[in-house]
DNA sequence: TAAATTTACGTAACCAGTTACGTAAATGTG
DNA sequence: CACATTTACGTAACTGGTTACGTAAATTTA
């Protein structure tokens, strides 16, 4: 037997590489701040920087902006907010939204945090032989999940059997 | 701003994006097998053609051979008892092992759950337009991942930094 | 302007993984 | 052969997502 199932199940076995991908480079992520000490998740990457360079945002703005429901962003953000790097105020107009910042802490801690993410992306840029055809290879697959789902055509195949 | 942050930060995105796409392709498929009233879900499908191909084997092997934790796969397995889709039985040699295999109920629902693997991997093809470059692409970060694993890559670049 | 609808956010319950720890059986060793 | 070590599996607690449902504020509409 293979070392590797997935790997001899060429197309079909796609789904769970990805999977254990994703999950690879976040866990050792994960291992990396916890070594350095650092009490940060790394999927607040993404909302450090939209917060960055958007001011404020609320859990809406968030949520489109990653593409994840907003109750994933509402706990990401409790989180944050739990260890003082994001401040809300209830937005002046309409007060159903919050008005999601960047705390002073995370002001401040942001210099040294985007150490670390350089260092991904430079890690990865490596991991890559220092070309994007992967990332093109993968925006051809998202453009043509927008187009039609994963799903629609599972559908599709299995009605016209 | 931009409809999908991710994609505008190249090499940064790439985490969240491959996240993405295996939840898409998770999500969508156990959509489709419940509404085709299947009981079962997308991760099964590695185990029951490893079982199908192997006839009987241990926890630890299926860990192995999909690379997954074993207590991943102890919860697999346990759903998938439950189901009545798994039979197991103490190994007559070493009494800490359990011999897993498939049940008659999961032999004889094995070629209706076929068609779905199928539509499944046409539709992957579909997506990829049936050529093979993003799985060589997957294969090659894989490799080099093997090699020196994302961890270690950001470490040495932190601290030559 | 009153009522219906939509939008923003929160909560609960679920699924998929992980690491850390514990126990019992098998194996290695003095 | 007794004891120490390793291996196989199980359980608990955690992270990261999802959908489904509820509530309150804003907006639309009759």
């Amino acid at each position: 037997m293979s070392e590797d199932f997935l790997l001899e199940m060429g197309y079909s076995g796609l789904t769970g590489r990805l999977k254990r991908l994703s999950d690879a480079f976040m866990y050792q992520t994960r291992d990396l701040y916890r070594e350095y000490d650092e009490d940060i998740e790394p999927n607040w990457h993404m909302i450090f920087l939209l917060l960055q360079k958007n001011e404020t945002m609320t859990v809406t703005a968030l949520a489109e902006a990653l593409q994840l429901s907003h109750p994933a962003i509402v706990k990401l953000i409790n989180k944050m907010k739990k260890k003082g790097y994001i401040d809300s105020v209830v937005d002046a107009e309409d007060k159903r939204k919050y008005d999601l910042m960047l705390s002073q802490k995370a002001k401040q801690k942001l210099p040294k945090f985007q150490k670390y993410w350089e260092a991904g992306e430079k890690a990865l840029q490596e991991l890559l032989n220092h070309n994007k055809q992967l990332l093109e290879q993968l925006e051809q697959l998202e453009a043509k999940m927008a187009e039609t789902d994963f799903r629609t055509r599972m559908d599709k195949l299995l009605v016209n059997e």
